[in-house]
DNA sequence: CGCCACTATGACAACGTTGTCTTCCGGAAG
DNA sequence: CTTCCGGAAGACAACGTTGTCATAGTGGCG
């Protein structure tokens, strides 16, 4: 900037006042910077604004699991786009579902002072937040509550989704339903389960624990799964998945099966109306998500000072065929 | 940090040693100013350290079309995860396919002084680029070349792929094949474009520009080139999709086709092997695309000044059924 | 006992900006 | 001719750190 004053034949500060499009100045002397500015490829340094002026740093950090799962990265899409229209930029980071990568990546964030956070938790542990919410960094949860603190959150109605799926497979004569999820330490896993169980129950179908495995879904997990509850006798005729991930490997597990079971899976993904048959699923908005907890993010950090908001978003049932075949 | 300083009875230097694990403070004295970080919930401002320091903010930016679209969410994992293995953190934009926005992303990066730039171009002019490059941010292409400057550029094989694809479908006797892709102004949709044509030439069937559609690839577009290109009498045998987009919108369009053309996809996808007949793709790694750009941009960052480097990733093609299918 | 080396700490400037206050100048009003 | 006012520009401090240098105390050694 100083390069800049003196290739000008001005003060500092009158450069300043330029790039800041800061009545006062004198058009000449604002031609004479400017093409100054252009010749040196000067660049204001926004850290030192940002520094000086004890603003806002236009920058909002963004945790989920993986920015690489469709899920996640359409949240980020519609995160960034509520961003952009608030004119932040988005520092992205996965916690690949460990809490202390969040709890790493959320201080990072803190210390560089982005003007807010939304996290999708790992972990249920979050009173380290607390100091940094009492700094001033809002913080708003999706798709997960927060553990031990009271904080924004944005979810979707895992329980009323999944009972909905169990209903409508009873309604197709299935008796004997498999349950896949992810770790039961994760909330909506959690949640879902608690929604199969109930579905169950309103049902009239005894909720059998044997008919349900919760683990990381990879594609050996998800397979062992399926040989262990979707074949021989006394196999389940329908399974619900609990999440798009456990769909995708259920289904190649399924690929070379005679017969498939019902299947209903909580997630809509890419491609399931093409299958054969095409797969029904618990669907949500999850730009809705995203746009709601940006949204609610983008109020606090305009100063809203109202008590901590909890937003349940609603699901739908699509059905596209897979849960509506019979039990064989 | 004076508060701490004050409320430990320090110097304001002291908590700075103590905060960065700099040897020759006391334990003691050490001891009590960590209370009273902790007390006081002191998270240092990485700005102001950045600004003091000087050196790199520890942070990369990334541009792409869409984070939310499947392939650029893959490639920013593929990012993130070298990022963080050198302990930066990744700014994202989307571009949205526009250059005006993908300038005002790099531009608006540099400003916050990232400490290099990935940039999937929307545009074909780049000179904007070359004061800040010369200032010293490194940039490095990805997916597609720099418009108008010499830069470091990581690209597949847009070309050889589309000609084995030809290939392959002309073995299973198809003579007029359609290639339906993306705006030929998208460098990948021109290159891919090239090298349909070149795959017509090799297999001896002569190049009908009629079979060719070159548009952004919406469902009503890709829909209206279905009609036009693969129903009725002449209709085109088999398809090359130009991207995943693409491809995904063709498949949703002919899904209720008494007859499905022949088709390869340029790009694998989710569930491609899934469907009915499974979808022959060319093939890509997109992690290794983005693992081996970021590793590049990090070398330029840790003070790699050779000569800029074009590598040109290899591809595959996997032959899943849909391109293998005879011409009826 | 004086000097040195060493440890522990602090004072101060500087990073690149911008807010505040001041200065300077020319012209209008009294 | 003085006074005042507004426009244009600069001097300087401050934002929150850290690098450099200075200082004070402490123990060992000649």
């Amino acid at each position: 900037m100083s390069d800049v004053a003196r290739l000008a034949g001005v003060s500092i500060k009158t450069v300043s006042r330029v790039v800041n499009d800061e009545p006062a100045v004198h058009p000449d002397t604002a031609e004479r910077v400017m093409a100054a500015i252009e010749q040196l490829g000067f660049r204001r340094n926004l850290g030192a604004r940002n520094l000086r002026r004890g603003s806002t740093t236009g920058t909002i950090g963004l945790i989920v699991e993986d920015v690489g799962n469709p899920f996640y990265s359409e949240l980020n899409r519609a995160v960034e786009k509520i961003a952009t229209s608030f004119g932040r930029q988005v520092l992205t980071g996965s916690s690949e579902e460990n809490s202390d990568r969040e709890r790493e990546l959320v201080l990072e964030f803190c210390a560089r002072r982005v003007d807010g956070i939304l996290v999708v938790p790992a972990g249920m542990q979050h009173g380290y937040l607390v100091p940094e919410m009492r700094a001033g960094t809002p913080v708003v949860f999706l798709d997960r509550p927060a553990g031990d603190i009271v904080a924004d959150t944005v979810l979707v109605d895992n329980l009323g989704g999944t009972i909905e799926a169990v209903i409508h497979l009873a309604k197709h004569g299935h008796r004997r339903i498999a349950f896949l999820a992810d770790s039961p330490e994760i909330y909506t896993a959690g949640e879902r389960l608690r929604g199969f169980r109930e579905g169950c129950v309103r049902a009239g179908i005894s909720y059998d624990e044997r008919l349900v495995v919760m683990r990381t879904p990879t594609p050996e997990n998800v397979g062992e799964a399926v040989r262990t509850l979707l074949t021989g006798p006394g196999a389940a005729t329908a399974v619900v998945a609990g999440n798009n991930r456990v769909a995708v490997h259920l289904l190649r597990a399924l690929a070379h099966a005679e017969k498939r079971p019902a299947m209903i899976s909580f997630d809509d993904f890419e491609l399931a109306d093409l299958l054969d048959p095409p797969v029904s699923v618990i669907a949500h908005d999850v730009s809705a998500l995203g746009h709601a907890a940006a949204e609610l993010l983008f109020a606090r950090v305009q100063g809203d000072q109202s008590t901590p908001r909890k937003v349940v978003l609603p699901v739908q049932l699509v059905a596209r065929g897979s849960g509506e075949v019979a039990p064989s």
